[in-house]
DNA sequence: TGCCCCTATTCATCTGATTAATCCTATTTT
DNA sequence: AAAATAGGATTAATCAGATGAATAGGGGCA
């Protein structure tokens, strides 16, 4: 074992070094000038404050100073994809394609894992989507399409996993994906969700994973992505 | 569509509204700073380069300035699993779960587009790796390790997988987990990356990726992990 | 007690100066 | 003439210091 991962970063290597947990406060910017705990300048600590704020690591705020935040891969993998999908909307195909195989995998494990209460949730959201359908809303439930997804995989102990789903969603909100689907896609797509709900309900995770691979392709075959600049092929399949 | 992805940072909307391509310079720092570009000082235009540098989408050097460089999903990922693995090492377990499943989930597409010389190639690292175990070596051909595995999915084309596979066998030198392997540990490793690369010569993409699962539980049941601080249970399988 | 204002602390941002790295060119050397 | 070298100019790298803005916490007042 390594005795210590190099961070390429003073400030990193001093959180990690001094044994810093989520929520402890770190010393303020002039402090850790001090040579005794980083010794560089204001500006060079700002710089890897930044780094490390936009990486969601830690929050730093006026009077209070910084704070260490709890883990999340979250704040990293949506930083770049955001950059490569403002330098081209067809990025989105290929990181959709990885997010579908990502839950496809860990299907059965965050399944597993669900209680009760999930359901419950779950169930709700259904509801409220259905609700919004069926009445005069005219905003498509996009909030609780992510909510349901995510729902699916809140148990799941895998930080890494979780990250990348999370930044899957708020790339969809970004780009704006739900703005052109009609009323009657979205009561398919929550058929769909109600079907999966349903077979885990009844403990046949498998039969639920049919059903999202099936509600997939469904998407796929949606006209949302004619919108963009250029059609692209789509070549993954979701392995079974 | 949106009308443009907001990224949270003058610089790289900057990037993006100026349509910069890769290979590009940025203007000088001085430049940056004027009205008419972002109109922000040194130490703000500071902090930002040094985020966008950190994801490893800009090169900046005294005298030439800044270039814009080749879109990877490596860098970002790789900075935040480093940082999660300096706070515990058990995050390695989690990330090398995915890493299994997304080289599974992409196993065949990836096969599928390799190149004769690719196969060429990869024969050569399985050579090379066995020369360095038949002779007098100290050192674990860890490097050839790295690159069979990512040579297999070299052509696929989703810079999100392959940025979390590279940054995987980053994170895998990081922790050297390779120094406590042995010398017949390593000689099944690579009997079995002979016959992942045989069965792909052959067509036989299933058959290659078969040997792969069973290589990688191979790993799992290596003493590697034992040296980490506590042993942590591996929950998740493999999908097939 | 509960509300509001004041003040000290800390971050936020900018400016200017010095140092170091690097490229380009002119000069010297072979 | 070609190659090596030295010097100058440009740009990033880093620092120090000043000013402004945000905010938490205390003290006074109803």
């Amino acid at each position: 074992m390594p005795d210590r991962i190099d961070l390429d970063s003073d400030l990193l290597n001093y959180i990690i070094k001094n044994g810093f947990q989520p929520g402890d406060r770190l010393p303020t910017i002039s402090e850790l000038q001090d040579p005794n705990n980083l010794g560089i300048s204001v500006s060079k600590v700002r710089e890897q404050l930044e780094v490390a704020r936009a990486l969601g690591l830690v929050e730093v705020r006026s009077k209070t100073g910084t704070r260490l935040k709890e883990y999340s891969f979250t704040p990293a993998v949506r930083l770049s994809l955001f950059f490569a999908l403002a330098t081209d909307l067809r990025f989105f195909e290929q990181f959709s394609a990885l997010r579908t195989h990502l839950e496809v995998a860990f299907w059965n494990e965050a399944c597993a894992r669900l209680t009760a209460d999930d359901l419950t949730e779950l169930r709700q959201y259904v509801g409220a989507a259905r609700a919004k359908l069926s009445g005069q809303w005219i905003r498509i439930p996009s909030e609780e399409h992510r909510a349901f997804h995510l729902g699916i995989f809140k148990r799941l102990d895998n930080p890494f996993v979780l990250g990348l789903l999370e930044a899957y969603w708020d790339a969809y909100e970004a780009v704006e994906l739900n703005r052109y689907a009609d009323y009657a896609y979205h009561q398919q797509v929550w058929d769909y969700h109600e079907r999966i709900l349903d077979a885990i309900c009844a403990g046949d995770f498998d039969a639920a994973k049919t059903a999202f691979i099936e509600h997939t392709r469904l998407l796929r075959h949606q006209p949302r992505m004619q919108d963009m600049e250029s059609s692209v092929e789509f070549s993954s399949e979701v392995t079974e």
